[in-house]
DNA sequence: TGCTTGACAGAAG
DNA sequence: CCTTCTGCCAAGC
C-alpha cells in the first residue's frame, strides 16, 4: 500500500507529456539531433525516455516532425527505420564508422548547457 | 493481476 | 566497441 508512485503519470499528464514532446521534436534545427533522455527531461520527465520513443512510434502524424533527429544518447537511430540515416545524411549529419551518429558534432542541447 | 515488450540509458565485463 | 544486465514505465495480452 502507499507504493511510490511519485514518477508515474496521470492520464492527464501523460497526454500533456506527449503534447509536449511532439513540440520540442518540431524545434530540433537542421542538421542536429537530440536524444530521447534529453526530450523526456525537457518535458518534465527524466526516467521516461522509453516513453518518448512510443510516442513518436504511435503518434499519427508524428512523421511531419522532424522525429528522424531523435536519436538514442550513444547515436543509433531506430531500430526499423534504415531511412533515418538517409534523411539524416541529406541534411549534413555525419556519422560514424560504427554507424552511429557523431554526437560530439551534432548533438543538439536546448537552452541549458549544464548536464 | 502478472508477465512481457519496447524508437531508452547507464554500468559492467 | 560490443554484448549483457539492470533499472525504468506505460501498454498489451
Amino acid at each position: 500500500m502507499m507504493k511510490d508512485y511519485r514518477d508515474r503519470m496521470t492520464a492527464d499528464e501523460a497526454r500533456r507529456f506527449g503534447h509536449d514532446v511532439l513540440n520540442i521534436v518540431g524545434q530540433i534545427p537542421r542538421g542536429r539531433v537530440t536524444t530521447y533522455g534529453d526530450i523526456a527531461a525537457l518535458a518534465g520527465w527524466p526516467s521516461h525516455a522509453r516513453m518518448v520513443g512510443r510516442t513518436l512510434r504511435l503518434t499519427p502524424g508524428a512523421d511531419r516532425l522532424p522525429c528522424h533527429r531523435v536519436v538514442t544518447v550513444a547515436g543509433r537511430t531506430a531500430p526499423g527505420w534504415s531511412r533515418q540515416r538517409t534523411l539524416l545524411e541529406e541534411e549534413g549529419v555525419r556519422f560514424l564508422e560504427n554507424g552511429h551518429v557523431d554526437m560530439k558534432r551534432h548533438r543538439w542541447e536546448p537552452f541549458l548547457s549544464e548536464k
